[in-house]
RNA sequence: UCCGCGAUAGCUCAAUGGUGGAGCAAUCGGCUGUUAACCGAUCGGUUGCAAGUUCGAGUCUUGCUCGCGGAGCCA
């Protein structure tokens, strides 16, 4: 039988479907019966009349509850009184899977009941909009790439050092050769992929045992982080403008109907265009700073500075050249002012915090190994990274962008939580 | 690790130190156009755990457990 989904309705009005799914709600009125179906593309008003249907028929509608599964045969009208416009008159129903007692009532409740039943919640209206997003983010970020010619290179999740010496790792057992750690970053492999590709980028999963309990923070996140031989800090800030308004545009036109159901402001999406601000981590500070804000510098900025800072303006702002002492050892620092990195945080509107990290990395090998020291970081851990410096090295950037914070600032939403389908957070490893 | 808040019916929440309630869900009934339907009835509790103050504790005190929000760190 051809199978046919809720959201091609409309090109059946006369004719006789059977559609499949689960029930979201039932309503009745005397010898009416309303069945709401839900089959993944979404819901169709189904309606059961007594004297039309057999007796058995109208029975089972006594025995569906909320998310039991069946199948319905009938005739696609158009209704005006039904949501979608089109609804069912039903004249065959299946039952295919009981349900009983399902938690998620049609009614509100709070997020650790929800979390604790995140493999039901998903189900619901919303968090399917929140998921048909993040898949459209998802698409248009490997789209974007693709056009212009990277090439995907998967970096490794079990890798045998830190990245970057910095931030807390999940350890394992490896086998005979000790300890090995799940990756933090892609980016040292992306240098490496570059060096042999030109433009590549690396997306997948990264993993920080941080015990970070914000609405900004998961255990487990994923990371797109592009990485381009011969460009310097100005061409990573033009891929990474050019790229977010091709994301953020792309999924303003693809999933509108979406973001209206999450009664996201679109006005705030609509205006992110190239160009994005530019300023320098010395103008951020005086922006702090005519805020009334008491900043010293030297220091990173905390989530409060960042909002304040992205507050000034109508779309995500890019900061540039951070005191190089806050940020990682392979950033190269700028010749006109060693104090300063060659980095670019780009800070989402709406207080949604850093969403990209970059820079421009050190390509000379001398300097980086002092870098190495002052960092504490073992120079033999680095012994494959240090070759890319020593066979024909070249000036070379790229950035990571975090997928859930981006997903989180699209939708509007006020946890990071929502934007994955099974969240990983310090107290949480389940379902 | 630190700071703040919280835990009462399956869920969301009420209850001045004085008989623990409501809405939703569930169960039963009513209604031929419902829109988180509505109307009537029924069911539903070791008030997170342990101790203390009191004639009397969901409520006050102490400790513990768990959760939530935030800081730091970061995407």
């Amino acid at each position: 039988m051809n199978k046919i989904y809720i959201n091609e309705l409309k090109q059946y009005v006369g004719q006789e479907v059977t559609v499949r799914g689960w029930l979201d709600n039932k309503r009745s009125s005397g010898k009416l019966r309303f069945l709401i179906l839900r089959d993944g593309t979404g819901y169709l008003q189904c309606i059961v009349i007594k004297n039309i249907v057999s007796e058995e028929i109208f029975g089972f509608t006594d025995e569906l509850k909320q998310e039991s599964s069946f199948s319905v045969t009938g005739t696609v009208r158009e209704e005006l009184r039904a949501p979608g416009g089109v609804e069912l008159e039903v004249k065959d129903l299946k039952i295919i899977g009981i349900s009983e007692d399902y938690p998620i009532s049609p009614k509100e409740h709070g997020v650790e009941f929800l979390l604790d039943h995140r493999h039901l919640w998903l189900r619901s209206k919303r968090q399917a909009a929140i998921l048909r997003v993040r898949h459209r983010i998802i698409k248009a970020i490997r789209d974007f790439f693709d056009n212009k010619g990277f090439t995907l290179v998967d970096s490794p999740i079990l890798t045998p050092s830190a990245c970057e010496g910095t931030s807390t790792l999940f350890e394992t057992d490896y086998f005979d050769l000790g300890k090995a750690y799940l990756t933090q970053s892609g980016q040292l492999y992306a240098e490496a992929s570059a060096m042999a590709m030109g433009k590549v980028y690396t997306f997948g999963p990264t993993f920080r045992a941080e015990k970070s309990k914000t609405r900004r923070h998961l255990t487990e996140f994923w990371m797109v982080e592009p990485e381009v031989a011969f460009a310097d800090l100005n061409d990573d800030m033009d891929l990474a403008e050019e790229f977010l308004e091709y994301v953020v545009q792309t999924v303003l036109k693809e999933r509108e109907e979406d973001l209206i159901t999450l009664e996201r402001d679109l006005t705030k999406l609509q205006s992110v265009k190239r160009p994005l601000p530019r300023i320098s981590y010395d103008e951020a500070v005086e922006i702090l700073k005519q805020n009334g804000v008491d900043f010293e510098w030297g220091n990173d900025f905390g989530a409060a500075d960042e909002t304040t800072i992205s507050n000034q303006f109508d779309r995500p702002v890019m900061v540039h050249r951070y005191p190089s002492e806050i940020k990682a050892f392979y950033m190269k620092r700028d010749p006109e002012n060693p104090k300063v990195a060659l980095a670019v945080d780009v800070l989402a509107p709406e207080g949604y915090g850093e969403i990209i990290g970059g820079s421009q990395r050190e390509e000379d090998i001398e300097l980086l190994l002092t870098r190495l020291r002052g960092h504490n970081l073992k120079e033999e851990d680095f012994d494959w990274y240090l070759d890319l410096r020593k066979y024909g090295s070249v000036p070379h950037s790229g950035f990571g962008l975090g997928v859930e914070r981006t997903v989180g600032w699209i939708c509007g939403l006020d946890h990071v939580r929502e934007t994955i389908p099974f969240p990983r957070m310090i107290y949480r490893k389940t379902p």
